[in-house]
DNA sequence: ATATTATTCAACCAATTGGTTTAGAATTTT
DNA sequence: AAAATTCTAAACCAATTGGTTGAATAATAT
C-alpha cells in the first residue's frame, strides 16, 4: 500500500461529484481544453476551472497551457489506489454474495421438494 | 454497471475522510459498538456519531441497536461499485506503468551497451 | 430509586464547498 | 488596433461539513 491518508482522502473527495466525474469521462478520449470540458456542464465557466483544480490537487488530471487554451489530460494513476482500497474488501463483498447464493440455492432446494413429492 | 449517480457521490464522500476510513478499518474485524469506533478517535463521541451516520447514507454501515449499545457493521457492496468504477481506468494506468517499464528496460539495454563493449 | 453508561439531539461555530457574477489578463483573429 | 476567445481572479453567497459543548433520552447496574 504506497497511498498516503491525504491522497486517499483528495481523490476521494474529487471522485465524490458527479461534475467532476463527468470531466474525467470526457478526458478518457484524450486531452481536452477547459471550454469543451465546460459544454455539456450546466454550470458556470469559472465553477468547471474549479472543479479541474480539485482534479488537478487529486493528481487526476495534469494541466498542459497552449497559447490561451489550457488541456487537460487524464493521469490514471490515483484510481490504482482506489482500487487497490476497495479490493481489500474483496473477501467481505463475496462472502455476501456467496451467502445469498446459498440461500437462493436453498430456496431453489426447497421449491423443488414442494413441487416433486406433490 | 449498476451504481446510480447519487450512490457514488455518498460512497466517495464517505470514504473522503481518514476518521471514516479508521472506522471502515476498525468494523473488517466484525461488528462494533459506538464507544468502541471512538475510542482511537481523537475528537468528541457526537463527531464520531455523526460519521457513523455519513457511512450509514452510503450503506457502507449498517446499525443494529441492542439495549443501549449500537452495534455497526460493515457492508462491503458498495466497495464493489468503487472497485468496478476505479476499475474502467486500469487500461490506461497500466499502459503508462507499461511506458515506464519499457523506458527502464531501454535504460538497461543503454546500460549493457555502456559496459560491455567498454 | 439512583447512578452510570451509551448514545442522540440541539445549538452553535469556523472552515470548506459549490455555485454565482463581474472584471481582468493573455492570446489569437480580423 | 480592435475584437473575440480562453481562461483566471476576486468578491460574494448559500449550503454543507466537521467539529464543539451541554442537555436529553434510554438502558443497565447498584
Amino acid at each position: 500500500m504506497v497511498s498516503d491518508v491525504a491522497q486517499l482522502d483528495s481523490v476521494f473527495h474529487a471522485l465524490a461529484h458527479s461534475a467532476r466525474r463527468t470531466i474525467i469521462q470526457q478526458l478518457r478520449s484524450g486531452e481536452k481544453n477547459l471550454s469543451e470540458l465546460a459544454a455539456p456542464l450546466k454550470m458556470s465557466f469559472p465553477a468547471v476551472s474549479k472543479h479541474v483544480r480539485v482534479l488537478e490537487a487529486a493528481r487526476l488530471v495534469t494541466r498542459r497551457v497552449r497559447g490561451r487554451s489550457h488541456f487537460c489530460q487524464l493521469r490514471a494513476e490515483p484510481f490504482a489506489e482506489v482500487s487497490e482500497y476497495a479490493e481489500q474488501f474483496r473477501q467481505l463483498w463475496e462472502q455476501r454474495f456467496d451467502a445469498l447464493e446459498d440461500l437462493l440455492a436453498e430456496m431453489q432446494h426447497e421449491e423443488k421438494k414442494r413441487k416433486g413429492p406433490g
